[in-house]
RNA sequence: GGCCCGUUGGUCAAGUGGUUAAGACACCGCCCUUUCACGGCGGUAACAUGGGUUCGAAUCCCGUACGGGUCACCA
C-alpha cells in the first residue's frame, strides 16, 4: 500500500510537549526584529518546559548568502538562546534544513492534489501585484483542468507549479494568540503557489509541512504573515492536521513609518555589539520592545533570561509596532555596565582602554573604575581617556570656573603652591595625594575646588574628565603630574 | 484598489466599565559633589476623532481619519 508513505514521518512527531521553532532564512544578518522573534520563540518553549528547535529555511536558491547561517548560530549562542534540535544537533524529526527535505514537499503537494485541495498549474510566472499595478483577482484556467489532462501534461514533461485550491465562497476563521479570531471571505484569498517550478516549496507551504512534521505547537512569526494565515488553516484542514497556535508579532520600527532595515542602515545584533553594547542589555531592551510584564511585575524592567523564561506570557505581547529607541537602549546598556563586577567590567573594557591609552606606565586597572559609571556604551571609553597619553593643547579659559571660583590668576597661584607640595610627597598613593591637596586647601583656608580644579585642568587639558584631580595624579604618576603642572604654570604665566 | 490589522505623553508602555490615567527613557529644575557622570528629589507631557450603549467609558459597539501589512514560482 503506497498510501502509507508518510506514516513513518507522522509517527516520529513528538507529542505532549511545547515545541517552538525559530526558522530563519540564511539571507543575511540578524536584525533586531529577527532577534526578538527568536527570543520570544525561545521564551515560549522554556516557559512551557518544552523544546526550542532551529530550522533553516533555504528554499530560495537566489537569495542565499554565504556565512549567514553562521551568524545565526553565533548570535543565538551568544544570546544564550539554546536550541534542542537543529541542523547541527539533529533530532527526531530531521533533517532541519529545508533543502534537505526537498522530496517531502513535493510528495505532500501531490497528496493535496489527489485530495482535490491543490492543482497543477502550467501558466507563466505571475508578476507581483505591486509591480504590475494589477490587483484584480483572476481565475486560473489550470484550476479547471481535468486531473487526467493535467497528469498528461506533467507526464509530457511540461513545467508546472502546484497551487492551493482555495474553496469558492464561504469564510475561513483562524485564531491568533495576540490578535484573537480573524475571519475572512475565501474569495479574497488567492490560489497561492505551494510547489515552485524548481520543485522546491514556497515558504508558506514548507512552513505548514515542516511545522506539522516537527510537532510545532506554537508558531511565532512576524505580523506580515497575518494575512496568509487563513490559507494555512485551509491547508491544515485539507491534510487533516491540527492547527498550531499562532503568535503574530508586530514589527520593530526605525521610525513611525518604516521597519528596521539593513537598507536604511539600521543596526543588526552584530552591529550593536560592535557599537559597544552588551548582549544582556540588547536582549533586555529588545524583549521590552513589544512585550511588557503584567500584574505584579509590571513595573520591573530589568530581567535576566532566566527570570524572563519564568514570567513571559503571551498576553503581554503588544499588537502595535514598536519604535526602536537608541536612547533607551543606551540607558539599559549603561545600567548593565554599572552593575558589572569591577573585574568583569575590566575584561570587557580592556580592549577599548588599550586602544586609547598606550603609555606603558599607566595602569589601566586604575582607569577602568573611573569610566565604568560614565559610559552608555563601551565606545564612550576612548574619547574620555585619550588625554592620559598626551596632554592636549588647551585654552586657559578652562581654568576659569564660576562655581569653583577659579580664574587664570588664582589658578596660577594654586598651581604654584601645589607643585612643591606634590613634589615633596614621597608616598604616591590616592590617600596621600588626597590628604596633601585637601590639607593644603585647609591650610590656605580655601575651598577644595580652588586647588582641585586647577590641578585637574593642568593634568588633563579638558573640562570634563573621568575622575578628579587626585585620581589623575595617581594614574599619571608623580613625574608626569609634575611635568604637566609645570606646563600649566608656564602657560598661565 | 480589495482584504486584514493597529491607534494611551516625543519613545517604550500599565490599564480590561468607576483611577488624581501607573512606571521607565528622553527633556527641564533642585540637591549631592574636587569637573562630568552616578545617585536622590521634583516638574512638563497622553487616552486619534465623531457618534452611540451606560448612572458612569481609555476600556463595549458603529462610523471617520491616520498608520501598517498583504494581494510574488521572496521569505
Amino acid at each position: 500500500m503506497d498510501m502509507t508513505w508518510y506514516q513513518d514521518l507522522e509517527s516520529r512527531i513528538p507529542t505532549g510537549e511545547v515545541r517552538t521553532r525559530f526558522a530563519p532564512s540564511p539571507t543575511g544578518y540578524m536584525h533586531v526584529g529577527n532577534l526578538r522573534t527568536a527570543l520570544y520563540t525561545w521564551l515560549i518553549a522554556r516557559h512551557g518546559g518544552g523544546k526550542f528547535i532551529l530550522r533553516i529555511e533555504d528554499t530560495d536558491q537566489g537569495r542565499f548568502v554565504e556565512g549567514a547561517t553562521e551568524i545565526i548560530y553565533s548570535t543565538l549562542k551568544e544570546c544564550g538562546l539554546t536550541w534542542d534540535e537543529g541542523p547541527d544537533l539533529g533530532g527526531p524529526v530531521g533533517p532541519y534544513i529545508q533543502t534537505e527535505r526537498r522530496d517531502l514537499y513535493a510528495q505532500y503537494a501531490k497528496l493535496l492534489v489527489e485530495r482535490g485541495a491543490a492543482y497543477y498549474c502550467f501558466c507563466d510566472k505571475t508578476e507581483s501585484a505591486e509591480d504590475s499595478g494589477n490587483f484584480e483577482k483572476t481565475e486560473d484556467p489550470c484550476r479547471s483542468l481535468s486531473s487526467a489532462e493535467a497528469q498528461a501534461r506533467v507526464d509530457a514533461g511540461e513545467p508546472f507549479v502546484i497551487r492551493q485550491k482555495i474553496p469558492q465562497g464561504g469564510q475561513t476563521t483562524f485564531h491568533d494568540a495576540i490578535f484573537g479570531a480573524i475571519t475572512v471571505d475565501n474569495d479574497t484569498l488567492d490560489d497561492q503557489v505551494l510547489l515552485k517550478r524548481d520543485g522546491l516549496p514556497t515558504y508558506n507551504f514548507a512552513n505548514v509541512v515542516d511545522d506539522h512534521l516537527m510537532g510545532i505547537t506554537h508558531v511565532v512569526r512576524g505580523s506580515e504573515y497575518l494575512s496568509s494565515a487563513p490559507k494555512y488553516n485551509l491547508l491544515y484542514e485539507a491534510f487533516g492536521w491540527t492547527v498550531p497556535e499562532y503568535i503574530h508579532c508586530s514589527p520593530v520600527m526605525r521610525d513611525a513609518h518604516n521597519k528596521m532595515s539593513k537598507r536604511h542602515g539600521d543596526p543588526s545584533y552584530e552591529d550593536l555589539k560592535a557599537q559597544g553594547y552588551l548582549t544582556d542589555a540588547i536582549l533586555n531592551y529588545v524583549t521590552l520592545l513589544g512585550w511588557a510584564p503584567k500584574g505584579e511585575n509590571s513595573e520591573q524592567e530589568f530581567f535576566t533570561l532566566e527570570e524572563l523564561s519564568k514570567i513571559f506570557e503571551l498576553s503581554g505581547v503588544s499588537k502595535s509596532p514598536a519604535i526602536f529607541d537608541r536612547e533607551k537602549l543606551n540607558y539599559f546598556n549603561a545600567h548593565y555596565l554599572r552593575e558589572m563586577e569591577p573585574g568583569a567590567f575590566y575584561t570587557v573594557a580592556e580592549p577599548y582602554l588599550k586602544e586609547a591609552v598606550k603609555t606603558p606606565d599607566i595602569d589601566l586597572h586604575l582607569i577602568a573604575p573611573l569610566v565604568q559609571g560614565r559610559c552608555d556604551t563601551l565606545c564612550d571609553i576612548a574619547p574620555q581617556v585619550d588625554f592620559f597619553d598626551a596632554l592636549p593643547e588647551y585654552s586657559n579659559e578652562l581654568y576659569c570656573h564660576k562655581k569653583m571660583k577659579t580664574d587664570e590668576q588664582n589658578s596660577l597661584e594654586a598651581l604654584k603652591v601645589t607643585l612643591p607640595v606634590l613634589e615633596g610627597l614621597t608616598d604616591w598613593t590616592y590617600d596621600s595625594i588626597h590628604a596633601a591637596l585637601v590639607g593644603l586647601a585647609e591650610k590656605l583656608e580655601l575651598k577644595n575646588g580652588r586647588i582641585m580644579w586647577p590641578v585637574r585642568t593642568a593634568l588633563s587639558g579638558k573640562a570634563v574628565t573621568p575622575g578628579g584631580a587626585v585620581e589623575l595624579c595617581q594614574i599619571l604618576g608623580k613625574a608626569e603630574t609634575l611635568r604637566r603642572m609645570e606646563k600649566g604654570i608656564q602657560q598661565l604665566s
